[in-house]
This record gives C-alpha cells, sequence and structure tokens, in this order.
DNA sequence: GAAAAAAGAGAGAACGTTCTCTCTCATTTA
DNA sequence: TAAATGAGAGAGAACGTTCTCTCTTTTTTC
C-alpha cells in the first residue's frame, strides 16, 4: 500500500532552473509561481477595482474587469472562483485599510487632537487612489458601494461588522482612556459618542471633500469642532 | 358558476370603487381612468421601492417588480417607459422627502433647535415606512442606494443635485440668519459649515439608529452637540 | 543531462440562465 | 364598438461561468 499517487512535485531543493531570480530554498510557497500567483491576483483586484468605481458592484460585469485586467474570462477564474469573491475581497481590504486607520487613535496626545488627525487621515487617504489624489476614482466612492452591498450580503455585512467592530473598540478604548485622565464630560454617553462620531466621520468621508474643492486643512477645524461638540472636553482642550 | 379562468382584472381599483363621479365635466384628465391609472403608477411604485430595497436597484430585475406589484410586464410597461424610469422616479421622490423636512427648518425658534429639531424629523421619517417603524424596511437604506447610483447613474445624479441645492440654500439661509441675529459665532465659515452639517447628517441618517435599538430621544444631545461645536453659538444657546 | 510526463497558465468559444423590454391577442370599460 | 388595459410568451442581448484546447514551465524518470 503505497500512496503511488499523491507525493507528486517533491520540493526539488539543490540547483536548477537558473532564470532571473536566484532560486531559493523553499520551494513551492515561495517559488516564482506562487510569486507570480499573488502578482496575478493583484493585477485582478486593482481592474476590478476600478470597474466596482466606475460601474458598480452589480454594474461591473466579469467581461469589464476581463478588459480592465487585460486578462481572458478563463484565466481570470482561475485565480477567483467567483464574482462574489472579489467583491468580498475588495469590500474586506477597504474596510481593513479604515480599521488601520483607526488604530492610529492612540498615537495623539489627546482627545480631541486624537479624533481630529485619525479624521483627517481617513479623509486624506479616502480620497486619493495609489496613483495620487483624484475625484473620479476614489476610494470614497467604493466606500458607498461597500455600505450599500453589506446591506443586502451577508457575507459583505459580516466582514464590514467584522472591521467595524475593531474600530468601535479602538475609539470606546480611546474615549475611555480620555475620560479617565479627565479630559471630557463624564457624564457622556461613551457608546453613544463612539457609534454617533463613526457615524458622522462617514458621513464625511463619503462625500469626499477634498475632490470637490475643499481643502483637507479646511475639515481640521470641522473634526475639532465634532470632537469638541460630541465629548465637552475640559476646557484646556476645547480650545480651538 | 364560476369565471374558473380569470381572475384576472379584479384587481383593478373601478371594481370596489363603485363609481362616484358624475363622469362629464372635464372628462380626460381627471376622470376614472386618471384616477386609475395614478393608482396603478402608485401601485409599481411602492413595490419598486419594496424590491429595490430588498435587492438594490441593479440587484432587482423587472420580473421581480412584476410580482411583487402583482402585474405583469405587458401591463407594468405601458406605465413606465423602463427600469431607469422608475429608478429616477424613487430616487426623486426620496430625495424630494429630504428637501422637504429641511424646508421646516425656520419653524424653529433658533438655529440649534432648528438643527436638532429637523435632524431628529429626518431620522424618524427615514427609520419608518408607510406602515411604521422597522428595520429590514427603513428609507434609510434606499438612501444609501440613491448614493451610489448617483455616483455612476448622470440622470440619478442631477436629481440628487437638484434636490440638495435646495436643502444646501435652505440651510445657508437659516444660517446667515442665525448670523445676522448674532446666535452664533461670526467667523464662523458658512459655506463650510452648510456642507459639513449636511454630511454628517447624512452619516447619522445611513446608519438608522432607530432601527438599531438607538431611541431617537438618545440622538437628540447628539445633534445638539453637532450644533454647538460647527457653529459656536452664543452662550445662551449653547446650554445643553 | 535528456526525454517524458505532469501541472500550470491562459485564450476564447460556448453554455445555460437571466435580463430588459416588446409583441400579440384577449378582456374590460365607456 | 372603439379605446384602454392587461396577461403572458418570448425576442434578443448580456450575464456569470465553464469547457476545451494550446502553450509553457516544472518535475520525474532513465
Amino acid at each position: 500500500m503505497v500512496d503511488h499517487v499523491l507525493p507528486k512535485q517533491a520540493a526539488n531543493i539543490s540547483a536548477d532552473a537558473a532564470d532571473d531570480e536566484p532560486r531559493c530554498f523553499v520551494a513551492k510557497l515561495f517559488g516564482k509561481r506562487a510569486r507570480n500567483r499573488e502578482a496575478q491576483e493583484e493585477r485582478i483586484l486593482t481592474a476590478a477595482m476600478n470597474c466596482f468605481i466606475r460601474s458598480g458592484f452589480r454594474g461591473a460585469s466579469m467581461n469589464e474587469i476581463c478588459s480592465e485586467a487585460g486578462m481572458s474570462p478563463g484565466a481570470l477564474y482561475r485565480y477567483f472562483p467567483s464574482k462574489e469573491a472579489i467583491i468580498e475581497k475588495i469590500a474586506a481590504t477597504h474596510r481593513q485599510q479604515s480599521a488601520e486607520i483607526l488604530a492610529r487613535m492612540s498615537q495623539s496626545n489627546n482627545i480631541v487632537d486624537a479624533i481630529t488627525n485619525v479624521g483627517l487621515d481617513h479623509v486624506r487617504k479616502m480620497s486619493m487612489n495609489d496613483e495620487g489624489p483624484g475625484p473620479r476614482d476614489s476610494s470614497a466612492r467604493l466606500f458607498v458601494e461597500v455600505r450599500a452591498e453589506s446591506m443586502r450580503n451577508e457575507s459583505v455585512a459580516a466582514i464590514c461588522e467584522l472591521h467595524e467592530g475593531l474600530m468601535r473598540e479602538e475609539l470606546l478604548a480611546a474615549f475611555s482612556a480620555a475620560k479617565e485622565r479627565g479630559e471630557i464630560d463624564p457624564v457622556t454617553d461613551l457608546d453613544l459618542a463612539v457609534a454617533s462620531l463613526a457615524a458622522m466621520g462617514e458621513g464625511i468621508i463619503m462625500r469626499n471633500f477634498p475632490a470637490q474643492g475643499v481643502p483637507l486643512e479646511a475639515l481640521e477645524p470641522v473634526f475639532r469642532a465634532l470632537a469638541v461638540g460630541l465629548l465637552r472636553p475640559t476646557k484646556s482642550l476645547a480650545n480651538k
């Protein structure tokens, strides 16, 4: 009884190949093939993102994505099992980027600065694409799309809830710490403050002010005002 | 004796209406026919709205809408020339309802109350459907859908811009009046205040807090804080 | 190391389904 | 009876996905 079928491509560790890359120690996971696969997946995701921003999740067809990626359907489907899978991946990446920005809450000295800086960071990030700022293909559009999709697509909803739960925790921790430091009005309902701050911040982000000619600096006092209004910080922080 | 084949046009409203109008004066425009047409259009729009909330503009098919309306495609297309026309009509109605709420800004005595009341009205309206409050089929979902659609559909974008222009005007007028009455900090940038207040308000509305267990009254101080933070009103108004 | 075999990657036609919308014809209304 | 109304089949296009086939790269065998 030998597994004559299974162990097919045992790792060839020693010398062979001799292509462009210095060939490797651990064969399979980090080989040329694996790297190529990652690059292709990235190519598809970038193309899909552009299409989704342009036409929406439902509006963009697989053919559109294939064209944008310069790839045939047969090739594309080798990397993703379905359109749904691409949507989920893109939604997850997008929401995770937001969560990462939120995770920088603790870098500021006080709670008002923290909210202001994170808010501005968020708007900045969302109004840019990889090449630079731009109105047409900003990530804020994708945000609205993800929100809409999460309202009727259960797996996208779960993805959103996951990351947004993290964000709420992050905010709540920062608020609690500030409260204990005596920075904010002790009667403030922190849970409500977290929820409404997040909601209002999303509203600002979705509007994509930088793409409409409102410079980022102009939003600084807006976030500050929002923080001050919601948390009623002690005088020293409330100075504009 | 049963008409075994046709429960067909029983749903026609003139069947139970039992004929009230003296038919002759201004026959065509206000006659039974015209009223029936309006009723049918309404029936279609209601059905379409439910479908769009459930499945999104693109996700809902015309067959789905026909089923929901209890109507054949042939019948439905007698009242609307295309799916696009239905989408536009629903988007327009939805945005107009928002504009109507905003038009009540001048009913409050001071600017902070005005913002608070209008904000609460808006959330209340958006978290309800015609039959009552409900999380599943709330109009807030439709709002997100309209926003997403307006980003890639030019005519929906124009519809949104029309009503939102009115809303901004309404807000700006209220802010200006308050500024002249000396209610708010004279250095406040009113245009920016209008835009950011609208954006943040939308954020709150989209989250549909009442549907998630946050009572409407809890949002009252949130809107108040937002108004106070943004406009820095004179002391007498800023009291919580 | 060369030859043989297997696996991977991709192109593009084609599949079955679903889409929006139209056409025909029957029924109801005035 | 003429006009309005509606049901429902279905046309034609577009959809997401799969299939078949070719070409290249990697692994195994001798």
